[in-house]
DNA sequence: CGCCGTCGGTGATTGAGATCACACAGCATT
DNA sequence: AATGCTGTGTGATCTCAATCACCGACGGCG
């Protein structure tokens, strides 16, 4: 891909990662309209229940996706990072975003008006069909994500199920059994629909079973398949 | 049954509604590459898990859309009826379906192959984004599933819930604090993720509260705020 | 008719997890 | 040091709904 084409995006070789399935035209085409701003930790990228402005697409960074109730409890859908496009749903259909989306740590994240993205789609069936390949996976990342909550009742089978997750996301790095955890226990409890103090008490249990180990914030999970097992319980 | 007859030209009125937002021409490269066939009630269109051949669209019919877990319970996501396509998300990504579809009562269902879809999507911009803001809404519909299902704790309030949902899709009716009641206390236990007893139990409750009134498979909803009050609580 | 399937109603029991209520550790600010 | 603040560990209690175990009703269908 012609990287000088990019114009106030540095040169990261992640960010291209994003187009580099599309035709060079659309790419560029994007690049021209988008926006591209730096955000600090804890911004607010768009809020549940807003009228949609555009899609934003991450492009360094981590970004929380989250739901929260009428009583104030919250529920993390997940975690995204650099590379997706978040709020299409929502842009493409003209709905409320049906999700909050909340940066984690600083992050570089390009804007793209609806406007302009609804006239992209029009124009480049290409386009179009990728923004349709993303939605995809939302939904599909959604359906699992009630499926792990509402067919195991017992917490414990859900924390299995995401320290699980963590892993089949970590076969990349040097050391695949153990994770840096990035969340506190209440996030955790938020992603697994719990409240904070059985979090606590399931890592105690975890720890007590030989489990998992843990120092500081590095989670070593030393037997994957023995926590698989409390998943078929 | 006339299958033949319906081949080419269905002369339903309801069913050329589900184009009649796209450009004629498109919608005629559909008609002509999609297969309409009659299914039975319980027939299975697809099953969770399965790779993905296509996509259907509802022509006449109900279609029950549920996802299960490994221990054999069910979750219902929603019943779609005609105008929708199903099964868009997995046939634009390619990966699996994510949920189980059968038909509810007989139904008559067109048929388009993933290649049809893929290809014609990209010849039509205004096709791609027809297809796209429909799994927005599937996308929509199942982040209010999971915040339904989350944020109330109790199982009066999902149920209080659910019904508040009838009665919105039942403005148009004649009598809108009527609804019919086509499913079992199983699924709507399934549809709230309860057991089936708590359903019975609830529903006593509730007519004892005067809050519904049921003769056969009528259900009446006298007074919708009171119903609603249950959720806020 | 009697038999059998599915569906609905209800009681009794029980257990998992929410909730409340602390104590404590780390870490920054002043 | 003193003071917060946030995150964590753990006990005691309690509540709601799952589960088990029935029974009655209806509706075919042989």
């Amino acid at each position: 891909m012609a990287t000088h084409i990019m114009n106030n995006v540095p040169k990261n070789a992640v960010a291209d990662k994003a187009f580099s399935d599309l035709p060079a035209a659309v790419a560029s085409a994007i690049e021209q309209e988008a926006l591209t701003t730096t955000y600090p930790t804890g911004a607010v990228l768009f809020a549940e229940g807003q009228a949609p402005r555009g899609v934003f697409i991450i492009r360094r960074g981590r970004v929380k996706l989250s739901i929260c109730g009428s009583d104030g409890r919250t529920l993390i859908l997940r975690i995204v990072d650099s590379g997706s496009p978040m709020g299409v749903a929502a842009a493409v259909s003209g709905r409320q975003y049906e999700a909050t989306a909340e940066t984690q740590e600083p992050s570089e994240i390009s804007f793209l008006r609806q406007s302009d993205l609804l006239r992209l789609m029009r124009q480049h069936g290409e386009f179009a069909l990728w923004v349709t390949q993303h939605i995809s996976q939302d939904y599909a990342c959604t359906c699992r994500e009630i499926r792990d909550l509402i067919l195991s009742d017992s917490a414990s089978e859900k924390l299995a199920r995401l320290m699980v997750g963590w892993l089949d996301q970590n076969v990349t790095a040097p050391n695949p059994s153990q994770v840096k955890l990035a969340l506190t226990h209440e996030e955790i409890g938020q992603m697994i629909g719990t409240s904070r103090e059985t979090v606590s008490r399931l890592f105690a249990g975890f720890k007590k079973q030989r489990l998992i180990q843990q120092n500081g914030c590095n989670l070593v999970i030393p037997n994957r398949v023995a926590l698989e097992s409390l998943i078929t319980a």
